[in-house]
DNA sequence: GGTAAACTGTTATATTATAACATTTCAAAA
DNA sequence: TTTTGAAATGTTATAATATAACAGTTTACC
């Protein structure tokens, strides 16, 4: 475990603390308003910030969503392909490894003689949690 | 052929014909510049007509890119899952039956005990046309 | 210690999208 | 064939998301 990690700047860790503390993606705006308090006050700083966290894969976005959320795999440095299980009740994300889905994608790509070079996949569908509550529910 | 198709009104036809006619996605403020000759005066109207043909299967939304597309699938009435191969350098997009990926993210989704509803999946890299350029060019 | 690259703070502005509301269209029920 | 109600329209205003530009500061590192 604990590979080297980028040694983060101030805005940086700010920022990334706050999206690794909560429990789902947090728009740019929502950000900035909870980070008040430790001075950034202008949008830019927390884009700024985001740009860098994403470039080296620290945070990723949920482009459905226009939202962030810090990598929860230890390795994904560089990486632009993300793939996400979203829970449409509780808005709880699964970030799902790369080795999960690439090389499916690379061969779908293929058969339409296209070369795979990264992915963004959002699945929205129910968490356990919150499908094991519905059919409770229902019943 | 030929499915019966929802009659669309005048502004829902001149943004699917814009769209149709298009050889890449297109954003909502270009689609209200190139048919502000058609009478259609403000964004509002170009989001309204957008909002109906994608409930209805006609266009989908490319979401990485804020963009906008043609459905190329007959029978496409109200899916909301979709998937694309989407051209680096030229833009072209690919949109691929659902079919092509739904069981699988199906069962992806089941290894996680996360009930799949639907998806969007954007897949990046080169189409079949730009990668043959850049190998003749690079060698 | 000099210096170049990266980061910061700040103001302004661009881009994407929706709210609100009065009016019009149009198909289908009475 | 009226009426009536849902959907669509035209319009103005504004919200939400994101970037540009620039001067000043910090940092890594030679």
């Amino acid at each position: 475990m604990a590979y080297e990690q980028e040694k983060l700047t101030k805005n940086q860790q700010t920022v990334l603390d706050l999206l690794e503390n909560s429990n789902e993606p947090l728009k740019a705006y929502t950000i900035l308003f909870d980070i008040q308090k430790k001075g950034i006050k202008a949008p830019a700083q927390v884009y700024r910030a985001l740009d860098k966290l994403i470039e080296i894969g620290r945070v990723h976005k949920i482009e459905s969503k226009n939202s962030f959320i810090a990598c929860n795999n230890n390795n994904c440095s560089s990486q632009t392909s993300t793939s996400f299980l979203i829970c449409e009740q509780c808005d709880m994300v699964i970030e799902l490894k790369k080795n999960n889905t690439s090389s499916y994608l690379s061969k779908l790509s293929e058969k339409f003689q296209f070369k795979y070079s990264e992915h963004n996949l959002e699945i929205y569908g129910l968490c356990k949690i919150c499908n094991s509550n519905n059919i409770t529910i229902t019943n």
